[in-house]
DNA sequence: CCCATGAGGGCCGATTCTGTCCCGCCAGAT
DNA sequence: ATCTGGCGGGACAGAATCGGCCCTCATGGG
């Protein structure tokens, strides 16, 4: 057990515990969301607005939380204890020991998990895009080279990066162009990770999918060579995770191919590398874009993905590659939990 | 910071903290009191008997409590997180933190605190005891030689100690007869202790007080030289600290000898032996008893003195001889910490 | 300039909790 | 056998708290 104190407290006082977790979340979401009314902060917590009320008085009172019209706002004070509350809700949740968990079976440094399924509330995308956002900003170093994926995970880290002091990084897209929606382009995530980061940045003005001959031409161009150049050079990816079906449809990938996928067990892709549940490669499609076997063997994997629905995925990827970090919600550790015990109960007998 | 959740919850929740002190506090009284009534408990505690009344039963939805005609008593489940409890409840006093820095300042193995104060409270001296019985059955192997002085405190202590298994240790009064109270007497605890322990045990029946030539004939006695040279291979001494006053008192010294005492800052007494705060001898009482000078250098000392009033005494004691265990209670220990801090603080400048 | 929106705060009946008795009961002393 | 003291539990009035609702006000976009 991580705490004898937090072992007692569960035992000789699990009402008290509840209350105090109550208090550590709404502290915490009020950090992520202030500043914020009563109403909007028990809609999203699913507690009665009175309960929220209750708590706000006591914190103010305890001079965490400052009242103003524009609503409810931690003080000076609160940000000291802010870490610790946070750590305290998580370890409530067995968070804690889900991220521990997970960073052994999935051979992964770290593992952070945000409370909640993305799949059930696409809220949870935010605290995930969040957290990311602070492990990312703790593994750049001034100098470094970024790599970046599309996809609307990565897009909210991208929006959640904080701006502050500004880092010397160069951020390239690690694809070329894919799909429709230009806020989730990888370009795009490029670009605006670098504003808030303080870098610079490349984009690669090109396609996705190409066939060789196509490569071969597209490469005499200076602009492009350069940024293939940059993505070889990448210390940090960081990328979302696709279900395979998802990716298929995103892709435009032919009938013929996606039935032998399925047909296969693809369940997870990233950089177009579709992966069995085993994280054996199934298609890897051509083009432009990052090529895993030829990176710096110092570049850190980021992973953000989120939901149930994507454990699986996760699972493939991160069998596939060696990440330093992912990020995931409840939703999906919880999952991935199951199938990985299982697997490995089932291997021990 | 012992432990972070710890200094997170008071910060957060101050009336959760009390709340969860209290059970712990009500859980640890029951143990030693039990089977106990509300009324006697509420009166123990401080505590309006309806807070009781609503703890008892709380704690046995929990199943920690077992209420019948004759009391609340612990149920099984309950002796399993009672030491977390009792953990608990120190560290919110601050105890914990108050032992390590008595025994970093008196040098000591380990010092043992019980909540309240002996001068105020006269069944604090009954804790003590207890925890003392605890920590010199700890310390006692088979085979070894106990030796023990008289006294309020180490009556207590005598009166704690649980008959369980049989331990084969020989126990020896640590002085000779000394006052009047038989149920005091070094010789009677000595006996009680032994019978408690399951050991066997030998007196010395003689005076405290005897001049040398007195003494010289006495240890042609073949039962008193047989229990003096137990005396010499005793493995751990328990002994009580009177204040030098007290100690004047009992010990009937003549009114000069007081004086020059007195004159000179004695403070603590044990053993016959009187020292000032600095832990320097200022007289020492010929006659029969332990000679520190010539115990074993393996010999334990174990003291149990409680009360604020006995703070300077303690000091001088523990300065005078080194101590393996002290025992003591909040009310002398934080008068200790006040007068060490202030000597630490005055030195440093 | 105004009005819709979302903020904190006030209000009040219903409910829970507190403090205080008292009751019936059992054990141990008489 | 009887008595007595302390036990848990029940009863109950008054206090405090809770919970749902509404109000007023600041604010920012139209």
């Amino acid at each position: 057990m991580e705490n004898g104190f937090i072992a007692l407290m569960r035992k000789l006082a699990p009402d008290l515990t509840d209350e105090m977790t109550r208090r550590a979340m709404i502290l915490e979401r009020i950090s992520v969301m202030q500043p914020v009314g009563r109403r909007q902060l028990a809609a999203r917590l699913n507690l009665p607005e009175r309960e929220i009320r209750n708590t706000a008085v006591l914190l103010k009172e305890l001079g965490y939380l400052e009242l103003d019209a524009s609503g409810m706002s931690l003080s000076a004070k609160a940000e000291e204890i802010l870490e610790s509350a946070r750590d305290f809700s998580k370890a409530m949740n067995g968070l804690t020991e889900s991220e521990r968990k997970l960073s052994r079976l999935l051979g992964a440094e770290r593992v952070l998990i945000a409370p909640g399924d993305c799949d059930a509330d696409p809220q949870v995308l935010n605290d995930v895009g969040r957290i990311c956002a602070g492990g990312l900003r703790n593994v750049l170093a001034s100098g470094n080279t970024l790599a970046v994926t599309g996809g609307r995970t990565v897009a909210a880290v991208a929006r959640s990066i904080q701006s502050s002091a500004p880092l010397n990084v160069m951020v390239v897209p690690a694809r070329g162009g894919l799909g429709r929606n230009v806020e989730l382009q990888a370009n795009t995530l490029a670009e605006e990770i670098a504003g808030r980061l303080g870098g610079h940045y490349r984009l690669i003005h090109l396609p996705d999918h190409m066939d060789a001959a196509a490569m071969q031409e597209m490469l005499k161009m200076p602009e492009v060579s350069e940024a293939m150049e940059l993505l070889e050079r990448a210390d940090v990816i960081l990328h979302g995770i696709g279900t395979a079906q998802e990716s298929m449809r995103n892709r435009q990938i032919g009938r013929n191919a996606q039935n032998r996928l399925m047909a296969d067990g693809a369940v997870g892709e990233s950089f177009g590398v579709f992966c069995d549940i085993q994280g054996n490669v199934l298609m890897e499609s051509t083009g432009v874009g990052v090529d895993l076997a030829r990176l710096k063997p110092t570049c850190r994997m980021i992973a953000a993905a989120a939901g149930a629905s994507k454990a699986e995925a996760i699972i493939s990827i991160l069998r596939h590659t060696h990440h330093h970090l992912l990020v995931t919600d409840q939703g999906a550790a919880e999952r991935m939990l199951r199938i990985l015990e299982r697997t490995e109960h089932a291997d021990g007998e």
